[in-house]
DNA sequence: AACGCGGGGCT
DNA sequence: AGCCCAGCGTT
């Protein structure tokens, strides 16, 4: 691309002006950085901010992380998502604690559990000023438009270009400002179905727009089929606790979490009456989950009586709050059951 | 290269 | 009903 020592400048000055004020900018401790990058990892801004602040608030520093029982770091991620991330979270604050500091290299960084191609760029420029372009769906989108470029931003050999591209557009002198402002601008001017050309700042460098096709860029190879699935979970009380198993290591997903039962783990449950159902979509699955009281005589091996208000110790899935929160209302209606 | 991983908000 | 989100690790 011609000009761009112009585009860098116009970014800038945008950002400058117009960049939104969240909880990690102008933060320059590396640590909370790095926490902010993780959680941002497909994830939006405002769902990252309450979890943000509270886990900062419980870990101020990557010693306090490495120390803290696992289940106090799950506990302040339920419900974030992508729970593997708070697992290797701990992992990386556990080798920093082995190498003494937050390291300060691209490379060193890039090891750590947790950090791909993206987030130890992304470190790198914003806590330590090092010269590593961010490729990330904004950067992909912002690019592909500027250059007007219809390949498949699936395909690796694209990503590698874009790289490639990205890394010549950087601002050198001012890497990580540069990199957020073109995320910044990815993710609240360039958009994705609608772009609100009228507001870019570097509209007049955009290949894409002069062609009029911003709308069908970038190109995006497509994704499977929604798979739907009907379920039931059950709600098995004694006192105040209800009858929950813990998901083992052994699972790939939600690893350590409090799960309810299902009809077809408990053969004798007889199900008292229903207090209603709710939908939840994981990835590409959608799911419709019946919720019902039910009882049994004798409390089947690998369950366990827990309280949902004693959270700490037992984090629960977001499955199991959902149906808590059906039994609350259903209690609510119908008082005195 | 392809897939699994959460969950929510917007179109 | 999809699409998309400051992606990463495994196979």
């Amino acid at each position: 691309m011609k000009k761009i020592p112009a585009f860098r400048k116009a970014l800038l000055e945008w950002y400058d002006k117009h960049k939104r004020e969240l909880p990690w900018r102008g933060v320059s401790d590396p640590y909370a950085i790095w926490i902010s990058e993780i959680m941002l990892q497909q994830t939006r801004v405002a769902a990252v901010i309450p979890y943000y602040e509270r886990f900062l608030a419980a870990f101020p520093d990557f010693r306090a992380l490495a120390q803290a029982p696992e289940e106090a770091v799950l506990h302040l991620w339920a419900g974030l998502g992508y729970y593997s991330r708070a697992r290797n979270l701990q992992k990386a604050a556990r080798q920093m604690v082995e190498m003494g500091e937050f390291p300060g290299g691209y490379e060193a960084i890039r090891g750590l559990a947790g950090i791909g191609d993206y987030t130890a760029a992304a470190v790198a420029s914003i806590a330590f000023g090092l010269p590593h372009a961010v490729l990330d769906g904004n950067v992909m989108r912002v690019l592909a438009r500027v250059g007007n470029d219809a390949s498949d931003i699936a395909n690796g050999q694209t990503r590698k270009r874009l790289q490639g591209l990205a890394q010549e557009m950087l601002d050198r002198s001012r890497p990580g400002e540069f990199n957020q402002a073109v995320m910044e601008l990815g993710a609240t001017v360039c958009l994705p179905k609608q772009p609100l050309c009228a507001q870019c700042p570097v509209v007049a460098y955009c290949q894409a727009r002069t062609a009029g096709r911003e709308r069908e860029l970038p190109v995006k190879g497509r994704r499977n089929n929604t798979v739907k699935v009907e379920r039931t979970l059950l709600l098995i009380w004694k006192g105040e606790d209800v009858l929950a198993w813990k998901r083992g290591e052994e699972s790939s997903q939600l690893r350590g979490f409090w799960e309810l039962p299902e009809p077809e783990h408990l053969a004798g449950a007889q199900v008292v009456h229903s207090v209603g159902e709710f939908r939840h979509s994981i990835t590409n699955h959608q799911f419709l989950f019946h919720v019902a009281e039910a009882r049994i005589l004798r409390k089947p091996k690998g369950f366990y009586y827990v309280s949902p208000s004693h959270e700490g110790d037992t984090p629960l899935s977001t499955t199991t709050r959902k149906a808590l929160a059906c039994s609350k209302k259903w209690r609510k209606s119908f008082p005195g059951s």
